[in-house]
DNA sequence: TACAATTCAATTGTATAAAATTTAAATGGC
DNA sequence: GCCATTTAAATTTTATACAATTGAATTGTA
C-alpha cells in the first residue's frame, strides 16, 4: 500500500475505532434514557456493581478515565442519590465511592440492556465476541504504550 | 452467559470500542502536538486532503459528525489558516469548506503519521487490518440503526 | 405565485475527555 | 521530628460530541 492509499479515512484504523464508539454510544442513548442516565453514567454503574466501596482512582483504573473526568461525573452521580463520596478516614487523601440503596436498585432495571443491545448490534453473538477479544487486548497493549512517556 | 455475567465490565463490548477509542487518540496526540492540530481536527483534514470543496453536510456524512460539532471545529481551523469556510452562491444553505495551501502543504508533515502509529499499535498489519474491516462494517450497520427512529 | 414543508448551518445547553496545575495529605529519609 | 518527595483528588483550560432549537434559504405544490 502506498503511503496516498495510507492517508485515506477509510484505510484508518483509527477512524473506524472512533467512529464505531460514538455509534454505540448513540445506540445506548435512548435505553439509557429511560433510566435517566448518559452513557459513561453508565460505564461507571456498571464497574460499581460489580465492586464499589473504590477510590476515583481505582475506579479511573479500571474505566481509563483520570479525576478530571470521574470527579464532576460522580458527583452528579452523587446529586442523583446513586453514590456517596466519602473521604477515607484511615487516608484523607483518597475519596471512597459507595453504591446508595438507590444506585443498587439501578441494576435490577438496567439488567435487560446488554441483551438488548447484542440483539440491535446486528451482527452474531460469536463476531461481536471474537472483535471484542481483539479490541480488549489491543486497548491493553495502548494502555501501556500510553503509560510510558519515550517511544 | 447468565445475565449477572452479561453486566461485567470487561464482557462490554461497547466498553472495549470505547475505551480502545479514547487510548487510540492519545496515541496520537504527541504526533499531533507537533503539526498543532487536535485528533478530530486531523481527521478532519484526512477526508478534506481526499476530497475538498464540500458542504458540512457532506463532511459531517463522511465523518459522522454533525454541524454542532464540525461548525467551531472548522472556525478553528479557519482561524489556523488551513480551510476556507464560504456560503455557496448557488445555495445559501450550504457552506462549502476548501483546503488552503496551507492546509494542502500540512498533508506531507502529516503523510509519515499512518505509517509511525501502524509501528506503535504492537499488532500485526494483518490482525489490525481484520479487526479494522469488521468496525467498519459494524459502524455502518449501527449507523443506519441510529438513523432510524423505531426499534 | 403564495406558502407550508423541508433543508442546512449555526446556536444553545449539557456532558464528556484529557492535559496541566493546585491543594491537601501521607511517606520516607535523615 | 523535620522536610522534600510523592500521591490523590479537585480544579482549570481547551476541545469535543450531540440533542434540540433557531433562522435563513429553498422547494414542492395547490
Amino acid at each position: 500500500m502506498d503511503s496516498e492509499d495510507l492517508m485515506k479515512l477509510d484505510q484508518q484504523f483509527c477512524f473506524a475505532v472512533y467512529a464505531c464508539a460514538r455509534e454505540i454510544t448513540k445506540l445506548y442513548h435512548p435505553l439509557l434514557k429511560d433510566l435517566g442516565i448518559t452513557y459513561t453514567q453508565y460505564i461507571t454503574l456498571l464497574a460499581l456493581w460489580e465492586k464499589d466501596r473504590v477510590t476515583v482512582k481505582e475506579l479511573g483504573g479500571r474505566l481509563y478515565l483520570d479525576s478530571g473526568t470521574l470527579t464532576p461525573l460522580l458527583k452528579k452521580l452523587e446529586a442523583s442519590g446513586y453514590v456517596t463520596r466519602t473521604r477515607d478516614p484511615e487516608d484523607e487523601r483518597n475519596v471512597l465511592i459507595e453504591l446508595t440503596e438507590e444506585g443498587r436498585a439501578l441494576k435490577l432495571k438496567a439488567c435487560d440492556i446488554p441483551a438488548k443491545l447484542f440483539e440491535q448490534a446486528g451482527a452474531s453473538v460469536e463476531e461481536i465476541l471474537a472483535v471484542r477479544e481483539q479490541m480488549t487486548s489491543l486497548l491493553h497493549k495502548i494502555h501501556i504504550k500510553n503509560g510510558r512517556e519515550e517511544n
